[in-house]
DNA sequence: GTGCCGGACCTTTTT
DNA sequence: GGTCCGGCAC
């Protein structure tokens, strides 16, 4: 078929032309919902395809691991795989490790780098803010951090940093933590995540050799949601296109969220001035959302000064207006949610996944959680604790990356006494000491001071058999799969053991969470045939949850706006629209903020295809204690005539519509629904104690990892009972208190 | 060197 | 309501 006709069969004409302007510097402006993650694959097809480009000299940038794999599996499927799998599709940051692993030791670095994650910065900061500061305990660790990732978004080293702050007495004792930490993170050969930007674009700017290579070999660079970029960033693409300026940039300024980690708005909003040249393409029809949504959401965004003028346009149908709920606290909003959802799911909406509750800050996950684990629903929470951030994870990768190199002071200290070793405080200040004296990383230390015998007997044993250990790992690494060291590690300290000892009850789900990351592993290993340790734990290190959100599985997703920025569901409910949650704010919020929390809310109200629910709790729990809380200011701005006030009949309690299962239809709740309503609301004991309660042989449940089941028998009392339960022909015994089981029917 | 207790502080949002 | 950290007892 001819190029042009596909094309125009597949996209409108804007989009069209966005895909046919192929030279020179681009704009796209992208309203939400108006598929631009289409345009750019089709872009790529069509440079590929009709302009004869190499796909090798194409670089595709998206934000996250998720949105660059979307990107692949798409292209994959409209292109030959050999070119598809040519493109250079990647993040911001794993392009940089990329480029950096290549090429850091043209300044002077180690191409073995460690990188940091935020716990890490976190915990080295205030490290660093106790031994350099003369009154540690008034300076914030989050402002000291603040400011040196904002100074090194802006290309500042911490001496520039000090240079700034010549007259700030304050200003003064942050630049001397931040040169501290800096001093650190050299010594240990690791890099934060803004460094991986920082010595990208010090790589590019001081040797022009590398720049002229990685400019030769991206001559077609397109960057998504560059709204969300940095100053960082946007000069490392500067560096980058200022060859062959074939710079296509997609992006909407109504959906930047991401001012506070340092995006710079002004990147999108001046793209014409520092590329005079460039051409500039409205998407401003809408695919997604019902006249109503789209309508109020275009309404909401308009009271933002700091924008460019649009207003996206849908063809799709009137729909039915968004509802506004207000219950009396959060459990009764909750429950107010899950109502809604089985009132909808069998029929207009069929599909669990159809509906996603979503809120500004992740504490409120719990209430949500909580009344549709009652209720007997499939959910998931996106976000919250990260895997990778577990301890038991983040202990045993710590293991693999000594392994790697025993030098990273910051990873060896995690572990050496992990499990218990009795290595206490006394004798790492001790081997800290001999180290720094001789010039060594302190695991060099230790082996010098075997060789010096300078060790008391207390802690010989323990460290003497550590090192053996980590000896005979790196040995073992040399020529075995990445599990099969994870394994033996494991086995030869005992991890498992130790994780069984705390006598917590968490400690069935981190022996299941070590599982997983083995599991994890070995998937890993099968995808990635020839990749190296180090490999694997650069694709950790760049991980994040939302990467891991995929559509297939049949479940009610929670998460935050922010993780649910580029996704879209038939029924979405947000909630906690109560002023400082949502807009949050503390004592003071100036226009700017409040303008970004109200791109925010356009960003939650656009995810919405059919039907958007906000809510809200009249008292809410903040941190332990029930406060009285006040309407968002955000529900006036949405037009009246788009939105309804759901009362939940005369009660202002929160009555709420019962799925009726037999009937088939929705009936309106009576005082004894009230009742057991509010009994959900304060359980005595978790949620454990009660469905042991209720479960008998014959219920079905529903288990996170094994699916739906039926119950078998008990055994045992009380908080030992176990539990038999079949799950379609494989049974299994699992101990109520940890299974968290949920009923069914 | 380890483990337990109590108080302070906490919540944005994430690569 | 949860986490982290310091102090104290063993």
């Amino acid at each position: 078929m001819n190029d042009l006709n596909y094309l125009s069969e597949q996209l409108n004409p804007p989009q069209i032309e966005a895909v046919k302007h192929t030279e020179g510097p681009l704009l796209i402006l992208a309203g939400a919902g108006s598929g631009k993650t289409r345009t750019l694959i089709y872009r790529i097809w069509y440079l590929i395809e009709e302009k004869r480009v190499n796909p090798w000299n194409i670089l595709a940038v998206t934000f996250t691991n998720k949105a660059a794999s979307e990107m692949r599996n798409r292209l994959q499927s409209l292109l030959p795989r050999t070119d598809s799998m040519n493109v250079w599709v990647s993040t911001f940051h794993s392009a940089c490790v990329k480029i950096l692993r290549q090429h850091i030791s043209r300044l002077g670095m180690s191409n073995s780098f460690a990188i940091l994650d935020g716990n890490d910065q976190l915990r080295i900061v205030k490290k660093c803010i106790k031994e350099v500061d003369d009154s540690p305990e008034s300076l914030h660790h989050l402002a000291v951090i603040k400011e040196i990732r904002q100074s090194k978004n802006e290309l500042n080293t911490a001496q520039e940093y000090k240079g700034l702050m010549r007259e700030n007495y304050y200003g003064l004792r942050i630049a001397d933590v931040f040169l501290h930490y800096e001093r650190k993170l050299r010594e240990n050969a690791s890099l934060d995540f803004d460094d991986l930007l920082f010595f990208v674009w010090k790589l590019f700017k001081e040797h022009p050799d590398v720049l002229d290579y990685y400019q030769n070999r991206c001559r077609y660079i397109l960057v998504d949601e560059y709204q969300d970029t940095n100053h960082a960033q946007s000069q490392i693409i500067y560096l980058l296109a200022e060859k062959h300026q074939n710079i296509c940039v997609v992006g909407d300024d109504d959906q930047s969220i991401y001012r506070w980690r340092g995006a710079d708005i002004h990147n999108i909003l001046d793209f014409e001035k520092v590329y005079p040249q460039a051409k500039t393409i409205y998407l401003e029809q809408n695919y997604r959302s019902t006249q109503v949504i789209l309508k109020a959401a275009n309404q909401v965004i308009s009271l933002n000064q700091m924008r460019k003028e649009k207003e996206l346009w849908t063809d799709n149908e009137e729909g039915d207006k968004i509802i506004f709920f207000e219950a009396f606290n959060e459990q009764m909003e909750s429950k107010y949610i899950s109502q809604k959802i089985q009132s909808f799911y069998r029929g207009d909406f069929s599909h669990y996944n159809d509906f996603a509750a979503l809120y500004r800050t992740n504490a409120q996950a719990r209430a949500i959680e909580e009344a549709l684990r009652n209720d007997g629903l499939s959910y998931r929470i996106v976000g919250g604790l990260k895997f990778y951030e577990r301890k038991e994870i983040k202990d045993l990768i710590a293991y693999l990356k000594v392994v790697v190199n025993p030098d990273n002071q910051l990873n060896l200290l995690r572990i050496i006494n992990v499990p218990h070793r009795k290595i206490g405080q006394a004798t790492i200040a001790k081997i800290e000491a001999f180290a720094d004296e001789q010039h060594l990383s302190l695991y060099q230390g230790i082996i010098a001071m075997f060789e010096a015998e300078e060790l008391t007997t207390g802690s010989k044993k323990g460290l003497s058999h550590f090192i053996d250990s980590l000896h005979k790992w790196r040995e073992f690494s040399k020529d075995h799969k990445i599990s099969s060291l994870l394994e033996v590690m494991i086995e030869d300290t005992d991890y498992m053991e130790y994780l069984a000892k705390e006598k917590t009850e968490q400690a069935e789900s981190r022996i299941e969470n070590v599982k997983e990351l083995l599991a994890g592993i070995r998937y890993f290993e099968k995808q990635n045939e020839g990749k190296t340790l180090e490999d694997y734990l650069d694709y950790v290190s760049l991980f994040t949850d939302i990467d891991e959100y995929e559509k297939g599985a049949d479940t009610i997703t929670l998460m935050t706006v922010h993780s649910a920025k580029g996704l879209e569901f038939p029924v979405v409910f947000m909630a906690g629209m109560e002023k400082d949650l949502f807009p949050l704010g503390r004592n003071s919020i100036n226009i700017s903020d409040l303008e970004e929390e109200r791109r925010l809310f356009y960003v939650a109200m656009t995810r919405a295809q059919k039907r958007l629910f906000l809510t809200r709790a009249k008292k809410r729990n903040i941190f332990g204690s029930s406060k009285d809380t006040s309407c968002s200011p955000f529900i006036e701005e949405v037009p009246s005539q788009y939105l309804t006030r759901d009362t939940g009949k005369s009660d202002s309690q929160g009555a709420y519509e019962i799925f009726d299962y037999r009937a088939k239809r929705p009936r309106e709740s009576t005082q004894r629904d009230l009742k057991k309503a509010s009994f959900f609301q304060f359980p005595e004991s978790t949620s454990e104690g009660n469905i042991q309660e209720i479960l008998r042989a014959g219920d079905r449940v529903y288990h996170e990892k094994w699916g739906e089941g039926l119950v078998l028998y008990k055994e045992g009392q009380g908080e030992n009972t176990k539990i038999s339960i079949n799950f379609g022909g494989l049974k299994k015994k699992l101990m109520i208190k940890y299974a968290r089981l949920r009923k069914i029917g």
